[in-house]
DNA sequence: CGATCCCGCCAAGCG
DNA sequence: CGCTTGGCGGGATCG
């Protein structure tokens, strides 16, 4: 079969063959590369495609997938570990859906088939770990499984964020469209839209350099001078008011008037000096043009809000007077193509604006706004804005907004804005902007806080707050944030709007930050609703932690934790960006960067420094450990399903904590989304993670630990935060966050290492509503391997054990779980992050999922090595294969549930 | 039925 | 001439 399936592949892929080339091209990658060729190509066991994103896209679940049934749970691991069927899964899923289905059809894969038969319980079958995979298999891809949003997701959860200046990552088209199980061509769709905003750059043929959101918004900032030198705004202006058919008219003048498009191609090139590929000549690009193009409608929009049609009109190119209809056409479903990506970056989501015509399709954009400003104008204001806020007011807010949440289930934004000081006034940059005070509608802030889970993920692996550098704290300030919308309620479901919380996507912190200022305004006329899905979505997210954290994000949090609130101003040092050619800085390219402004550079180093040192140094303070969920609830889970978990109270979150934000991380048992994060981890280098991630991903009720070494900053206090359950949002805010929504532990880590720790969270029970979803695991058994140190802890989701009930009575068993967890407000400062990104984490054992408690790590020594430092993982993330495979056989040993967790110790060292 | 947008043909650009 | 890019639009899906 599994030679079949190559052949299959092969004729599918015939450029793959390029991978090896890769390897032998670029070292750096050649990491990269190699494992992921080895994977595809060279290990059929381990799963190819493991991206870890899945998510369940933003846009909807499809009944197709059963986003609802909860996954399987822990079965499938424990049960086969590795079998050729499985590798000949992923051979498939290599492959294209096509054949997938083929195969299908063949009933090769039955048990794959079945997949959803599994859910209910049945499947033993299932493959061996990797959910992911299956899931890929399986389920017969849905259009929107292969949908262009999602590809995209997947892709950025290849890459970082922000990538260490250092790391340059080179993509290989090739490769992406192989392991991604995709045609090239829609890998040019997707890079064209990055390529305009300068994440990447085409380096070679068939290579495109990895830039990551360092330049972001300065790239935003260009787009937005240039998209007000167009006078974007008023011929958006103008055309929403026309009717349709003057506007098509005007529309046809409008541009002859003047806004030459011409400009915007310079403008807008992309082209890199440096790379000889990117010709500016080239005829087209126009994907390219027409993706900065729609960025600077929105850059230049009060409402922030574009519906498609006028972007459509407005975007045609002058070249025709008169738009013809069949031109429109094709343009909106360009738009629709740039749009998915600009989702998949968590710029922009999907809402529809109800005009008198009624409703129509458009898009918000949600990404960062201050951008306008200076980097250091928002870094001011961040800061200016912290001060003001008193931790305690935070808390207080947040603790009324929990209070709110509990009783009424939802909570509303604007509330919150309200009490808090309005920093955001203090966005000076952006004078355009609207001012707050005429609308003070919580939409705004709403909206742009809501992420997709898949957006989240993106998020996660692209947002870095310290990038923005300050941003993180300044995203704390925003009440909001703190909470995430736990709102989960009917109400919400009524308004999602309104009562959307904000989560704070990694990405864009800073944006929330200014937005709280900015909010406001939504036009009368435009009423954003989110749609339907994405109404789904956003609950879903309420229940969920919102935040969370993405590796990446977390790192960036701790690193800038360690720097101190205000990283380096290097962060951003583009202010001076003026250029016109908004893709003027590139960051460090892989070719040649000679652009990177070396502020850029700087400031990676900094940032990635840390990132670094974490893998480095070992001594990373935070780690993050995530049991991996034994089931692999092939779906991400049900957002639904989560939605019901947002009902629960946040009540008794410990409201002092403050922890570090980076704590944010949550496992979720919500799964989805974070799962979807989890995945970023993998990103850099792995390609594709381990299955489990996916699965992890997708469980839900995974309880993730972000375990927080005593680093300096606390005596020894180790802080071990439950990723999942809690609906609280740990704010990624630094530690300026008043109050993490996290319930955590405080662990004195030389105390502990002598005694083991026994938590069981209530945890999931209830998983809302899936059944199987959540399998509770058993007990978690974390060690510390550390060196002296060897606290374990173990927690049982299924919870045996309530340490303290603590304060919440809370209905919510997770919570209760939770709050176990003594707190501390200790906030953890970390030193070095490790990033996820790093290889290690690939070495990184992972969570493993044992039966025995304790002692030996499954992971190898190399591995170990990884642990010294700390890792942030996710729960599938991945690790080896190998280690996966081992877990995925550990696990069938063990009752699926059991996951050994390893944490560095804590001071040890 | 309109909104979306996948799929892949096919041509421009380039070596 | 072959390969990389990517415009383009038919037609399938989704909601």
């Amino acid at each position: 079969m599994e030679v079949n399936c190559l052949t299959l592949k092969d004729l599918i892929n015939p450029r793959q063959p390029r991978l090896s080339d890769f390897v032998a091209d670029d070292g750096e990658n050649a990491q990269k590369e190699n494992i992921f060729v080895d994977r595809s190509r060279m290990a059929p066991k381990t799963p190819i495609k493991n991206e870890p994103i899945d998510l369940s896209k933003q846009k909807i679940f499809t009944p197709e997938r059963n986003p609802i049934t909860p996954v399987k749970l822990v079965d499938r691991q424990q049960t086969e570990p590795w079998t050729p069927t499985a590798n000949l899964k992923m051979l498939i899923s290599a492959a294209s859906p096509d054949i997938r289905d083929w195969e299908k059809r063949k009933g090769l894969f039955r048990p794959i088939e079945n997949k959803d038969e599994a859910f209910t319980g049945s499947l033993q079958l299932r493959v061996v770990g990797d959910s992911a995979v299956d899931k890929f298999e399986k389920r017969r891809p849905s259009r929107k499984q292969k949908s262009l949003g999602l590809l995209c997701q997947k892709f950025l959860a290849r890459y970082p964020s922000y990538p260490m200046s250092t790391e340059k990552t080179t993509i290989s088209l090739d490769e992406v469209a192989l392991s991604l199980g995709v045609e090239r061509r829609r890998i040019y769709d997707i890079v064209n839209v990055l390529e305009s905003l300068h994440l990447v750059s085409r380096v070679a043929k068939n290579q495109y350099g990895w830039h990551g959101r360092h330049s972001l918004l300065q790239t935003l900032r260009n787009l937005q001078r240039l998209g007000e030198e167009q006078k974007y705004e008023e011929q958006m202006a103008y055309l929403q008011q026309k009717e349709p058919d003057l506007m098509d008219c005007k529309f046809g003048e409008r541009k002859k008037d003047g806004y030459p498009d011409l400009q915007d191609q310079q403008l807008l090139d992309f082209s890199e000096p440096d790379y000889p590929s990117s010709s500016a000549n080239r005829k087209d690009k126009s994907l390219r043009i027409m993706s900065q193009k729609f960025v600077m409608l929105f850059l230049v929009s009060k409402t922030k809000i574009v519906t498609l049609d006028v972007a459509a009109k407005i975007l045609i190119e002058r070249s025709q007077d008169a738009p013809d209809h069949s031109k429109f056409k094709t343009k909106v479903r360009r738009l629709y193509d740039i749009a998915n990506v600009l989702t998949s970056l968590a710029l922009i989501k999907k809402v529809h604006v109800t005009e008198e015509r009624g409703r129509k399709p458009a898009f918000k954009w949600i990404g960062p706004v201050d951008f306008s400003s200076s980097d250091e104008e928002v870094a001011d204001v961040s800061a200016s804005v912290l001060p003001e806020m008193k931790r305690e007011a935070c808390i207080e807010i947040q603790d009324c907004a929990k209070q709110k949440l509990a009783r009424h289930g939802s909570f509303n934004t604007v509330q919150a804005s309200e009490r808090i000081p309005r920093k955001a006034n203090s966005e000076p940059s952006s004078p355009s902007r609207e001012e707050q005070g005429s609308g003070g509608f919580s939409l705004e802030i709403g909206s742009l806080a809501t992420v997709y889970p898949q957006k989240i993920e993106d998020n996660s692996q692209g947002k870095a707050f310290d990038n923005e550098r300050g941003m993180l704290p300044s995203s704390t300030p925003d009440p909001a944030a703190p909470f995430p919308a736990h709102s989960v309620d009917s109400e919400y479901y009524a308004n999602p709007s309104v009562h959307q919380v904000v989560s704070a996507p990694q990405a864009d912190l800073q944006a929330f930050s200014l937005q709280n200022g900015l909010n406001g305004h939504v036009g009368v006329s435009l009423t954003a609703a989110a749609s339907d899905a994405e109404s789904l979505k956003p609950v879903l997210l309420a229940g969920q932690p919102l935040l969370y954290v993405p590796s990446t994000s977390l790192f960036m949090l701790c690193g800038s934790l360690q720097e101190g609130p205000s990283p380096g101003p290097g962060a951003e040092g583009d202010s001076r960006s003026s250029e016109v050619s908004a893709g003027t800085e590139w960051p460090s390219t892989p070719a040649a960067q000679k652009r990177p402004s070396e502020e850029r550079k700087l400031r990676e180093a900094e940032e990635p420094a840390t990132k670094r040192q974490s893998r480095d140094g070992g001594d990373s303070p935070l780690s993050l450990v995530v049991p991996k969920k034994p089931s692999d609830s092939t779906d991400f889970a049900s957002p639904k399903t989560l939605g019901n978990r947002g009902s629960v109270p946040l009540e008794n979150v410990h409201s002092n904590s403050h922890p570090t934000a980076a704590q944010e991380v949550w496992g979720k048992a919500a799964n989805g989304f974070v799962s979807s994060e989890w995945g970023d981890p993998s990103r850099n280098a792995e390609t594709e993670t381990p299955s489990k991630e996916n699965e992890g991903t997708q469980e839900p009720p995974l309880l993730q630990y972000l375990y927080v070494r005593s680093p300096a900053g606390l005596n020894g206090l180790s802080v071990l935060l439950p990723g999942s359950q809690s609906p609280h949002v740990g704010g990624p805010s630094s530690g300026q966050l008043p109050s993490l929504g996290v319930p955590y532990m405080v662990l004195p880590s030389s105390t502990l290492g002598p005694f083991p720790v026994l938590y069981s969270p209530a945890v999931a029970g209830p998983v809302s509503s899936a059944p199987g979803t959540v399998p509770n695991t058993g007990p978690v058994n974390f060690g510390l391997p550390g060196l002296g140190l060897a606290p374990h802890l173990l927690i049982g989701p299924a919870a045996v054990v309530n340490p303290k009930p603590s304060t919440l009575p809370s209905a919510d068993p997770q919570l209760r779980g939770l709050h176990s967890l003594s707190q501390s407000p200790v906030v953890p400062r970390s030193h070095s992050v490790i990033q996820p990104e790093s290889p290690v984490y690939d070495g990184y054992p992972v969570p493993v999922v044992k039966l025995q408690q304790s002692p030996a790590p499954v992971t190898p020594k190399s591995i170990r090595h990884t642990h010294q430092e700390t890792f942030f993982k996710t729960p599938g993330s991945l690790g080896d294969r190998v280690l996966r495979r081992r877990e995925s056989k550990q696990s069938q040993n063990a009752s699926s549930v059991q996951r050994r967790l390893e944490i560095p110790s804590s001071g040890a060292d």
